[in-house]
DNA sequence: GTCTATAACGGGATAGAC
DNA sequence: GTCTATCCCGTTATAGAC
């Protein structure tokens, strides 16, 4: 284990447990187990088991997301239309870039920051709608100026579905992490861009596509 | 209430409480309460709680999967070298349907079963891939003839695209769900096989895409 | 700041009456 | 088959010693 000190030593088995077993299936026991720390240090340095998941997620998410929007503006910066693929590019490359670096913890924090955005528990949804909400705005505008002729709507639609592959292949554990390999992320950007590029680009949907007689 | 057996009144019950909690958050005691039975009387009808999930998930997916091979079927009967669309119709329009012919229940059990796609519990993933191993094969196969220059290994990782996003819009609570709305089949319907038709007919992609100086 | 001890409660499961 | 009562354990949180 590093040497850190308390706080991160929590933080750090709280991330393990929580993306093991979810929020109501982690206990603070099995994080001070895990921490070697006692159960009331915890709520002396968190408060509660609620604002340790929210420091958990924090400590990973927040990062993330500003080298999202670092690689956006990078992005705008250079192509005056930018193009579908260097969005979904800037979107997806800070979560593997933080994966493939951290080795066995990447694997841990893919898992947990990906579960986190399906936990039916209402604190958590709270947390992931606020660490998110900038982030989803700016790439929203940028992908409505690559594909002007999808309604901003459909592309608020389609955003989601590109958040919801993301979310998943990080959840996935056993078969599905060898297909979000993070070793190599090259490939495993490239692949999930040329998916979701067309499918943000596809023509606008017709109500009825007369695939039944 | 319906007029049903206390079985059905738990399934019913627990049906609503995993959707909203979880398996870990929801408790016998709550599904018990809101079922008016006893403690005790899920024991004897189901033996555990991870049996009263295993039902209860079973109640409401292996319908949906027959008639998702059903409908495949049709398809393969009807057209020599099936259209991608008419695949992902058949995979998506099972869910739509249940979901839209059941109201309020519809909506919950929607929830319930995205949300089931990701639990981080053993028990509830082991019950997903049993009950969804046949239907996932038979859809590989089929998207393989349909797009035949896309290699095998590709479509699985795109097929794994196209659950997330269906799994994903599910459990999406909020917002999302209107995003997908279930009582106009049509366009939910045609909406996403725009979105997944486009992404799974995507040339393969190449490794370095060049969007990095 | 970090610990022990304990409060106060809710969990799943079971025995046994009816 | 359905209930009551209870077992036994784990949970979050807190009080108070050091």
């Amino acid at each position: 284990m590093r040497p850190v000190d308390a706080t991160e030593r929590i933080l750090d088995a709280a991330e393990r447990e929580f993306a093991a077993h979810g929020f109501h299936g982690a206990s603070l026991r099995s994080v001070t187990r895990a921490a070697g720390v006692n159960v009331a240090s915890i709520h002396y340095h968190f408060g509660s088991k609620e604002a340790l998941l929210r420091a958990t997620l924090e400590r990973i998410v927040r990062p993330v997301n500003e080298e999202r929007l670092r690689q956006l503006d990078e992005v705008l910066a250079l192509e005056q239309v930018p193009s579908v693929e260097s969005i979904l590019t800037a979107f997806i490359r800070p979560d593997l870039e933080l994966i493939a670096g951290l080795g066995d913890r990447g694997a841990i924090m893919a898992r947990f920051s990906g579960r986190s955005y399906t936990e039916p528990e209402e604190v958590v949804s709270r947390i992931i709608t606020d660490l998110f909400s900038e982030v989803g705005a700016r790439f929203l505008a940028a992908l409505a100026l690559a594909v002007p002729d999808v309604s901003e709507d459909e592309l608020r639609w389609r955003l989601r579905c590109v958040v919801a592959i993301i979310t998943y292949l990080l959840a996935a554990q056993g078969t599905a992490r060898a297909l979000f390999d993070p070793c190599d992320i090259e490939s495993a950007s490239a692949r999930f861009v040329a998916f979701a590029a067309a499918g943000l680009r596809a023509p606008a949907s017709i109500p009825r596509p007369a695939n039944r007689l």
